[in-house]
DNA sequence: AGTGAGTTGACTAATATTGACCTGAAAAAT
DNA sequence: ATTTTTCAGGTCAATATTAGTCAACTCACT
């Protein structure tokens, strides 16, 4: 596996550092990152928004300036793969517009999602101009997330 | 990441204050505050306004010459009408994308959201087209239910 | 050729520290 | 009672340091 490229050295060596951490977060600094894997400092910003996003279940905490420092903490759960099968019994396999509502009331009949969550996810739904894409997004979000 | 900056010391010093006290305020004297940590005066103001603001839970008073002092208060809210107009205060004015992760993370720090809605909602913002429109709406949503 | 992931660096923005200067309140002097 | 002095907190700008953004470019795979 010769052909590894950096962002999934760099994505690795996160996931490292959270298996060593207890802690559901790690900290780390930008630059010293940079300077390990020797490129350019925002490398580390772009596997960060590739593969440590939200709707991959990271939430990203920084400070720039003296003691400047970058924080990963891990929303997912240990084992998210019962939930994902269950949620995509119920997803199927198009997830249409039509029926976003009906997927969210049951979804919290199922005790998946609250009820504050499912009225956040209604209100982002009804403001966006890619409702699709968007729910797309919140229920992998909600897959991983414990 | 052993490494502490002089105001972090000094929020830490003031949160430890406030855990001594029973009451829902401290009071000090910036002078001896700044000999205490051996820093210039400003400092402090400087600890006051990046840590102690009203979007994260604190006012400030305090008076000038012969007896002067600087007081925190923490908000409190204790009745659901409070909250509703705290946090209607914080997105009143418009909120800058910048402070948008940062006033998330200090209400799921006061525990007015959970790990999972700010996650949800960080997910519905970046999809978002006009975010501090969405946060105001998502947020005053939320409010609303308990 | 077109697409999308990955790479790079120039430019922008935020954080912390420091000190010079400003403002307000109370005591002291008149 | 009014003015002056002293004391203590407030504001602002300069600087150093670190992270974020954005767009151009590269490369692999259609």
């Amino acid at each position: 596996m010769e052909n590894e490229n950096l962002s999934q050295v760099i994505e690795q060596y996160i996931l490292d550092l959270f298996n060593l951490e207890q802690e559901n977060f790690i900290t780390m600094r930008r630059k010293e990152l940079a300077e390990h894997f020797e490129c350019v400092p925002s490398q580390i910003n772009y596997v960060l928004r590739s593969r440590f996003s939200p709707a991959q279940g990271y939430l990203i905490e920084s400070r720039r300036g003296e003691y400047g420092y970058i924080r990963i903490k891990k929303i997912t759960c240990e084992s998210p793969e019962e939930k994902i099968s269950h949620i995509e019994d119920l997803i199927g396999e198009k997830i249409s517009m039509n029926n976003a509502a009906k997927l969210l009331q049951s979804l919290q009949e199922r005790d998946f999602i609250t009820a504050r969550e499912r009225l956040l996810i209604e209100i982002s739904l009804k403001e966006s101009n890619n409702p699709a894409k968007l729910l797309q997004k919140i229920l992998s979000g909600l897959m991983l997330v414990q």
